[in-house]
DNA sequence: ACAGGCATGTAAATAGTTACATGATTCG
DNA sequence: CGAATCATGTAACTATTTACATGCCTGT
């Protein structure tokens, strides 16, 4: 059976403790969201399948008249996790508007052009600030891996922000950007 | 009429010059692909549609029997281009396998969890090369944009290579990371 | 009582890729 | 001649989001 990598999210997460379907999305959504997104409606038909190839088992944990259904991983599943995780990394893609914008920026005026790797920067400014937040509730858990995954783009966001100033500079003053080669 | 990016993708590449679909597919597939590709499923419909709304224009320039539309950009087309430049970017998705399977290394035995950050480390120098080997020809033509962000990206992806480079060290000598402090 | 969060799920729409069909031209 | 490239287009599929429906429980 062919898994999407998103399939393998889930397995990941369940690995960790039994989850539900809501509670790997409200996790998926404080976590992985930043470089791999689900939505209830990949998550809900996912589990299932998961669950019908035996990688995952619901138990039903229901409280009273709430029901909720928490999955396990099985072994097969824990196999199937590792054997993905040893597998070189395929997936690498980006959509982002703000550097489309910038490649056609020769279409506005330059005063305007500089708009918009201003916007870039505050684009990722604030996401970097916002993934520091996060950071001290990751720390005071002590999980080695998902804490190199978030400083990571804590250190991005704030190189891709470096990098719009840069930008920003040369396009405000580029004859001193030419003096300087 | 809500136009999708990629909608904008051609609306810009039309607009340096008047192309074909299979001109504009090739033309993304060495620029923009790294940052928002498109297909031939995406761009011929979207040709039709930007044509029948009149933001461009085809112009039969067939050769002999082998027959080629291409289309220039309008009045409306470039009104609705510069409208689209000054907005605010939005869109800015990763999809990153990579990070996916770090976040999830602490699944494998340490040993092996540093073969996910080299297999990382490699992807981005691929890709690195791949677009240092554009840049000259680039520098060629004169365009300031477009080299913007294409050194972007190079300087980006040897960014991430160095990152992962120092994530290879901490894991390989967790004491020293430790001293370091 | 009611807002907000917990919980599961799906229908419809949109986005996007892949693979194929078709046919011309160019180059070795 | 045959392979590669030029050129247009679409059908089928996969992925993914959005929005909604449903209903329970908790705190004010």
């Amino acid at each position: 059976m062919e898994l999407s990598a998103t399939g393998h999210v889930i397995l990941g997460m369940v690995n960790w403790q039994p989850r539900s379907g809501y509670e790997i999305k409200a996790l998926v959504d404080k976590s992985t969201r930043f470089f791999w997104a689900a939505s209830y409606g990949q998550i809900y038909p996912e589990l299932k399948r998961l669950s019908e190839h035996g990688l995952i088992e619901g138990v039903d944990d229901s409280q009273g008249g709430r029901k909720r259904t928490r999955y396990s991983i099985t072994e097969p599943g824990r196999e199937a996790l590792e054997t993905w995780l040893r597998q070189p990394p395929e997936v690498l893609e980006t959509r982002d508007e703000g550097l489309l914008k910038l490649f056609f920026a020769g279409a506005l005026p330059p005063e305007e052009a500089v708009g918009i790797v201003r916007a870039m920067r505050e684009q990722r400014l604030g996401l970097m600030r916002r993934l520091r937040e996060m950071e001290p509730a990751l720390e005071a858990k002590g999980v080695t891996f998902p804490l190199f995954v978030l400083r990571r783009g804590i250190e991005l966001n704030q190189w891709i922000a470096d990098w719009a100033e840069r930008v920003e500079q040369e396009l405000l003053e580029p004859a001193a950007a030419e003096r300087r080669k």
